[in-house]
DNA sequence: GTCGTTGCAAAGCGTTTGCAGCCTA
DNA sequence: TAGGCTGCAAACGCTTTGCAACGAC
């Protein structure tokens, strides 16, 4: 029994801090370049190696969007959406939920999860037109 | 110039009939497995081209899941959204849209197209528990 | 000193591509 | 018969894993 002791690495902490300063959802390789500020020659593997692990310790959730590889954040955000800016490839968090989607389901099915992606162009990307 | 012409051949037609036999997008593989009732020693090869094939000239569309692989379907069925089944891992198409889309982007920035995957239990497994 | 962690390189895995032979039109 | 199409195997790109050295506690 007991947990063994997690440690606290250069690379562990600029991993977290890299998230805990971005306002939406990093991929590996957004993680990767923002912590090599911190870390020169940070490996790849040890980027994915933490995120899974602060995946499964909850301290991030994944963020699946269709097509795209997975981005990561914050653990603790409440319940929202996000938008994929075409242009910088970027997501980001959008606050509300259109809710009724009971309504939308077959007969018979059971419905436990529901996801809603937007995409378009960043208010960055739109005004560099 | 003159687009080159397409040749009906039998692995073709297997591919192409299997989603018109299908009433749900479908994977690569469950493509494989269906057209291969046809065509034994069919490659995945074949199948991956076709479909890009067949893609390309909007007799299919893509279907994007978050963290899945893409699925296909019959190109000409309006706007609907979609289901996965987290047991059998099917996917199966909703018909309707809640709508009110738009009010939930952040100010400046540009939607041009939205998604909504709901997610849980098919009625064949959810009867089946 | 222990043993969790790291960087590197190799291994995996799903998808794509090169190529010689096949087969449709 | 021309050249698009196919199956096989190699190549790819991204992610994971094996391993010896490193370093947090």
């Amino acid at each position: 029994m007991g947990r063994v002791m997690e440690r606290n690495t250069r690379q562990r902490g600029a991993i977290r801090r890299a998230f805990q300063r971005a306002s939406r959802p990093l991929s590996t390789n957004e993680v990767l370049d923002l912590a090599r500020g911190e870390v020169t020659g940070l490996g790849i593997a040890t980027v994915y190696r933490n995120i899974r692990t602060l995946v499964d310790e909850d301290w991030l959730i994944t963020v699946e969007l269709p097509g795209e590889s997975p981005r990561y954040e914050l653990q603790g955000k409440g319940h929202h959406h996000h938008f994929h800016c075409s242009r910088c490839d970027r997501v980001f968090d959008v606050a509300s939920c259109t809710g009724n989607m009971p309504e939308m389901i077959p007969p018979g099915f059971v419905l436990d999860r529901h996801l809603i992606v937007l995409g378009g162009l960043c208010a960055e990307c739109a005004s560099a037109t």
